[in-house]
DNA sequence: TCTGTAGGCGTTTTT
DNA sequence: CGCCTACAGA
């Protein structure tokens, strides 16, 4: 312990307030531990005083601590709370997500790797491109190969750590090798263009640490505590990582909750919480089963529900709280008249009870229910603020300007050259760019020096003087924008580019409210550039370091909680916050849990976690709404009660169980897994339909299963035959045979 | 090469 | 229902 002045007295001071068994996780400073904390039992508080602990009791320099959360805003408010304990002396602790860590590593180490440090960070529209692209040089019709399918499974693979040639080594099929032949491809288009999309950017770290222990070694030797919070919800790769980094002095602390694990379908592996005690013998175990959060009966409802999965540790959390009131339950007649009693409600929540509509939160299961909603909270003038959802930075011409920036940066940078080369259009088509394209492949070059040698060798003239064009502006730009803030370069390209004039002279509001978007993203680089006035860099320009910030910001980051807002997001993007009153609206079967998860038993455990998760968000009061009819694309659907409603023991509803929902819980259950052990058991028993499976088809033949989607009688399979290609079949209908 | 329109499509959750 | 793509015409 150290006898600096300014912290005496603080140790003491740190433990004050905390019950014992949070006591025992701030305390536990060295070797494995696993804090197993349940909704609400004060995990944040347990994190942050740790990290004080460390620095301000055992006198660990803040810059040996790492701390890794799951989102930008947990990370934030963790930092805040714990300067907030410390003072100054929190300093250079880092305390960030797994992916601005593994960018922070990469921009220092990735010359290790052969890869340039002037890497772009691809989402997942850029990535997206990138897919298509591989598709094209492979000769196949995106019809019959779902881009979004493919990216889909190339991320699962790179969830699971697996590179192309493991991908490839694994395949069981005929489809499977094109596919990994495929990731070989995306993979070789990623690396021409110096990117890396998210998942590249924690492969590639635990790569990395792989190939060049001295590197890990470096890392490791720097942060000798690591923190990991919301364990569960890691995946393969990052448990790699994590291992990697602690395998020296394994003072390695993760937290997390089985039962929010709610990620799965992204590649997390809830062993990796589950395991731990069996990963570090001696690991030791601290269970915060005290709840602060919520009343007696949100908490007992809400333990309700969860109990029903089989694949679950035993666990109670002890409400602290009084009983409180009943959760309530509303039956509507269709989505409009489930807003209104959302917004009725609040309205009387404000009038009676005086709260600021900051103390309501309503939640759903995806992005697209929030608009009935919104309608009716606009109809009574109720603020609100929509969290998630469509990204800032993924607006198109939010997306087009970045992308010159982008260009500048890194000039290898496919994607974002045929974006910024059309933003606004300068004559320079789908041929040109096509004949470039070809070129650079067969050279070796970057798409860029493609189509400069394209143009030098005999293009129409026309052409060659538009390339020309753009290889003046793109070398005028860069001169100017390389070093400059990047509010100044944003100005810049608006105005050498012509984009914003081009999108003046539309004056058509769509085109104003771009306009309007373009000055947001501007005032976004200033406050940035305020914020990072005589911060140092290292070698890299201001310009470079905005541009990995705003590729690792989400929508969720942004907006932080406003006292004066009511909230609307998922039920997903709610975890790790709390409210004092919450909606959880659409609670039918398909919708919540969403049909998609509704076939398999695993899937479905997780729609029930997830519904734990949002209704351990409230405080003091829980509505949970459903709707018998519903607009879905387009047309109207006719639902049930959720399965999750009849789990809720009626002594603790204010309201009717609806008799569809009460009848269901047990019996739902055991078909999932009746269905999931026929499976793997080898497609024996009831019709369970499995990727991958071979089937005949009275009128098309031969096939193989692509895809299962629905449930029931409504089950639907896209198979792809071998003499006509994809079809979709309706399983009832289709008289299919299998074997 | 660009722009407008008609049709097809799928719609889970996110770093 | 709304987004995106493919296609036709200037």
């Amino acid at each position: 312990m150290r006898a600096d002045s300014s912290l005496e007295g603080l140790p003491k001071e740190l433990l004050e307030g905390l019950n014992p068994e949070q006591r025992a996780a701030v305390e536990t400073t060295e070797g494995p531990l696993l804090v197993l904390a349940g909704a609400g039992s004060g995990k944040t508080r347990v994190l942050t005083h740790r990290i004080a602990w460390l620095i301000g009791a055992c006198g660990i320099p803040a810059e040996g601590i790492l701390a890794v959360t799951f989102t930008n805003k947990a990370a934030g408010e963790m930092k805040e709370r714990v300067q907030k304990l410390l003072g100054p002396e929190a300093g250079d602790v880092w305390v960030a997500t797994f992916h601005s860590t593994c960018v922070r590593i990469l921009r220092r180490e990735i010359q290790h790797l052969d890869r340039s440090r002037a890497f772009v960070i691809y989402d997942e529209s850029d990535s997206l491109g990138v897919v298509k692209e591989a598709l094209r040089r492979h000769s196949l019709d995106p019809k019959s190969h779902d881009p979004r399918r493919l990216r889909w499974r190339i991320d699962q693979w790179k969830n699971a750590g697996l590179l192309p040639d493991d991908a490839g080594e694994r395949a069981e099929d005929l489809d499977a090798e094109q596919g990994a032949e495929l990731y070989a491809t995306y993979q070789r288009l990623l690396h021409e263009a110096e990117a890396l999309d998210f998942n590249d950017l924690l492969l590639q770290t635990a790569r990395l640490f792989e190939e060049r222990p001295e590197v890990l070694a470096r890392w490791q030797a720097r942060w000798q505590y690591v923190l990991v919070d919301e364990y569960q919800d890691t995946n393969r790769v990052q448990y790699r990582l994590v291992n990697q980094l602690a395998s020296g002095h394994r003072n390695l602390c993760v937290v997390g909750d089985p039962d929010q694990s709610v990620y799965g379908w992204r590649g997390a592996d809830i062993r990796n919480i589950l395991d731990f005690e069996r990963d570090f013998e001696d690991a030791k175990v601290v269970r915060l089963e005290r709840n602060y959060r919520s009343t007696q009966s949100i908490l007992s409802a809400a333990g309700a529900v969860v109990e029903n999965n089989r694949d679950r540790k035993d666990k109670r959390m002890i409400a602290e709280r009084d009983e409180g009131d009943r959760v309530g339950l509303f039956e509507a007649r269709d989505e409009r008249e489930e807003a209104q009693h959302v917004v009725q409600s609040v309205l009387e929540g404000t009038r009676r009870e005086g709260r600021p509509h900051g103390h309501f939160a309503v939640f759903y299961r995806t992005n697209a229910q929030s608009r009935p909603i919104e309608e009716e909270l606009l109809k009574y003038d109720v603020p609100y603020v929509v969290v998630g959802g469509v990204r800032f930075y993924d607006r198109a011409e939010v997306k087009d300007v970045l992308a010159w920036l982008r260009l500048v940066v890194n000039p290898a940078d496919a994607m974002s050259l045929r974006r910024a080369l059309n933003a606004p259009p300068r004559g320079i088509g789908k041929t040109t760019l096509g004949r470039a394209e070809e070129l650079a492949a067969r050279e070796g070059v970057t798409l860029l020096e493609g189509l400069r040698r394209h143009a030098a060798e005999g293009a129409a003239a026309r052409t060659q003087a538009r390339v020309r064009e753009l290889f003046q502006l793109l070398e005028s730009l860069s001169r100017e924008i390389r070093e400059a803030p990047p509010d100044e370069a944003i100005t810049r390209v608006l105005e050498h580019t012509g984009y914003l004039r081009h999108l003046e002279r539309e004056s058509t509001p769509e085109a104003e409210s771009r306009i309007e978007n373009l000055r947001e993203l501007l005032a976004g680089a200033e406050d940035f550039a305020v914020a990072n006035r005589g911060v140092d860099l290292g070698e890299r320009t201001p310009l470079e370091v905005f541009l990995d910030q705003v590729a690792l910001v989400t929508d969720l980051d942004g907006h932080e909680s406003r006292s004066d807002r009511v909230s609307l997001m998922t039920a997903h993007s709610a975890k790790g916050l709390e409210f004092p009153v919450v909606f959880l609206v659409g609670m039918e079967e398909g919708v919540f849990p969403h049909a998609a998860a509704s076939r398999e038993g695993r899937a479905i455990e997780e729609e029930r976690r997830l519904c734990y998760v949002g209704m351990t968000r409230a405080m003091e009061r829980l509505t949970l709404t459903w709707a018998r009819e519903r607009r879905r694309y387009g047309s109207r659907t006719f639902g049930v009660p959720s399965r999750f409603l009849g789990e809720i023991p009626s002594e603790l509803v204010e309201g009717d169980v609806p008799e569809e929902a009460a009848s269901r819980g047990e019996p739902s259950l055991d078909y999932s897994y009746a269905q999931d052990g026929a499976a793997e058991a080898g497609g024996e028993g009831l019709t369970s339909v499995v990727r991958g499976m071979r089937v005949r088809h009275p009128i098309f033949g031969v096939g193989t299963v692509l895809d299962v989607s629905g449930s029931g009688p409504r089950q639907k399979l896209r198979i792809r035959f071998e003499r006509v290609g994809v079809k979709t079949v309706v399983l009832r209908y289709a008289n299919l045979e299998f074997g």
